[in-house]
DNA sequence: TATCCCGATTCGGTATCCCAAGAAAGGCCC
DNA sequence: GGGCCTTTCTTGGGATACCGAATCGGGATA
C-alpha cells in the first residue's frame, strides 16, 4: 500500500481515537517526523482528510476539525430520513443472510465486551442497515455521518442501562426489517436516532464542565 | 487564490462541462502542461476531486469519473427521503425573504434563455430548498448529489414542455412552502424527483446510440 | 507471420529544495 | 515600563529531481 494512505489511515485513527484533540494545530513539519514519510504523502493525506471533515483549514493552518456540539442535532435531523429510508429499502431487498450477519455481529459484542467493541459495533450497525438498502450514495452519507458522530460518542457516558437499550432497539429495528415491516422499521429507526441524540446531548451536557477540563475545545473551537 | 484551487475550480468546470469526456485519462504531466503549474498543486487537486468522486483511480492511472447510467436511479433513491425532509424543514424555518430569493430565480430563467441557464438553475433550486432547511449536512449531500447528476443532465434532450413541466413543479413546490404545507411540499418534490429521473432515463436510453458515438464511455466505462 | 522477450519511455510516488507570507520574539524608542 | 517596529524563524505553497514499476514497441526467433 502507498504511503500516503498508510498515513492516511493511521492520521484517521489518531482522529477518530481522540489521540489527537479536536481543534489541535497540526503542522506537516511534525507529521513528517511522527511518521517518517516526506511532506509530499501527508499532504495529500491531509486533503483527504481534510474532504473526510476530520481536518480542517484554519487560515494557512491545518487543525484537527473541533467538535461542533450544535452539529450533533443537525446530524441527527440528517440520519433520521436517510436511515428510514434506508430500512424501509432494506425490507424489500435484503436476504435472510444479509440479516443474520448483522445480528451475528450483535451478538458477538456481549455486556462484558471492552468499550471499543461497543463502539464500533453501535456504529457499525447503522452503516450495515444502509448497506442493506443496495444503495451505495446512501451507505455512503451514513458512513460519513457516523464519522462524524464517532469522536463525539466516546466522549458520552455509557451506563449499562442505556447500552442495553440501545442494543435492544437495535434488535428490535433488525427484527421489522427481518419480518418485512416497512413501516414499523422505519418508526423504530427514526426513534432509536432521536433517543440517541437525546442520550448523546444529555450526557453531553452535564458533562461539559468535565470535557472543557479534559482539554477539548468542545464548542465552536478555532 | 492559491494555485492549487484555480486548478481544481477549472479542471471541476472541465469535467463538468464534459469538456473532458467520462473515463477519460489524465496524465500529471499533460495537466502540468494544461495549466501550467507544477505537479504539486496538481496532485492536491486530483485528490480533491477524487473526494467529491469527480476524479478516479485506474489502477495507478487518474481517469475522470465514468458515468453510470445505473447510478442515476439510485441518485434519485438517494435524494427523495433528503429532499422530502428539507422541504419539510424548510416550511417550519424558510423566511419570506428566502423564498422570495429562490422565486427570483426562477423567473430570472426565462423560456429564451440560454441551455446553461437552465441547466444551472435547474440543479440551484434543489440546492437552495436543501438550504432553507438550515442543516448543512442536508446541504452538503444534496449538493453532491446534484454535482454527480450534472453531467448526466446534459445529455438529456430537453425539449420545451419538459422544461416547463419541471419548472411548474418547482413553483408548486415553492408554493406549498411559502403557505407552510409540509405534508403537500413533501408529495411534490417527491414526484417531481421521481418525474426528472423517469425523463432522464428514458431520454438517455433512447438516445444511447448517440451518446456512444460522441465518444461517451456511458457504461460502466473503466 | 505470429509470438515472445527485452529495452526505452512514461507515469505516478516520494524526497528535497526554494520562496514568500505570517507569526513570534527581541530590541528600541518614547 | 510599555508599546511599537524590526528582525528572525517557522510554516505552507510550489518546483524539481529521482526512483521503481508498468507499459509500449521493436526486433529476433520459431
Amino acid at each position: 500500500m502507498s504511503q500516503m494512505l498508510q498515513i492516511h489511515d493511521q492520521l484517521r485513527e489518531m482522529i477518530l481515537s481522540l489521540d489527537l484533540g479536536p481543534g489541535e494545530r497540526l503542522t506537516e513539519r511534525w507529521l513528517e517526523g511522527r511518521f517518517e514519510g516526506s511532506r509530499t504523502p501527508i499532504r495529500a493525506a491531509l486533503v483527504r482528510l481534510e474532504g473526510e471533515d476530520l481536518v480542517r483549514r484554519d487560515g494557512r493552518n491545518w487543525i484537527v476539525a473541533p467538535i461542533e456540539l450544535g452539529e450533533l442535532a443537525a446530524l441527527s435531523e440528517f440520519r433520521e430520513p436517510l436511515e428510514t429510508a434506508a430500512a424501509r429499502l432494506a425490507c424489500a431487498r435484503a436476504s435472510e443472510a444479509d440479516i443474520a450477519g448483522i445480528e451475528e455481529m450483535l451478538d458477538a459484542c456481549q455486556s462484558g465486551a471492552p468499550r471499543e467493541e461497543w463502539h464500533r459495533v453501535g456504529t457499525d450497525f447503522h452503516v450495515e442497515i444502509a448497506r442493506l438498502s443496495g444503495n451505495p450514495f446512501i451507505v455512503k452519507a451514513i458512513t460519513g455521518a457516523m464519522t462524524q458522530l464517532s469522536r463525539a460518542r466516546w466522549l458520552e457516558v455509557w451506563t449499562e442501562p442505556s447500552r442495553e437499550r440501545a442494543w435492544e432497539e437495535h434488535r428490535r429495528i433488525l427484527g421489522f426489517i427481518r419480518n418485512n415491516k416497512p413501516d414499523e422499521a422505519a418508526r423504530e429507526v427514526a426513534e432509536h436516532i432521536r433517543d440517541t441524540r437525546d442520550r448523546l446531548l444529555r450526557s453531553l451536557n452535564e458533562d461539559r464542565r468535565g470535557l472543557r477540563a479534559r482539554g477539548f475545545a468542545v464548542i465552536g473551537a478555532r
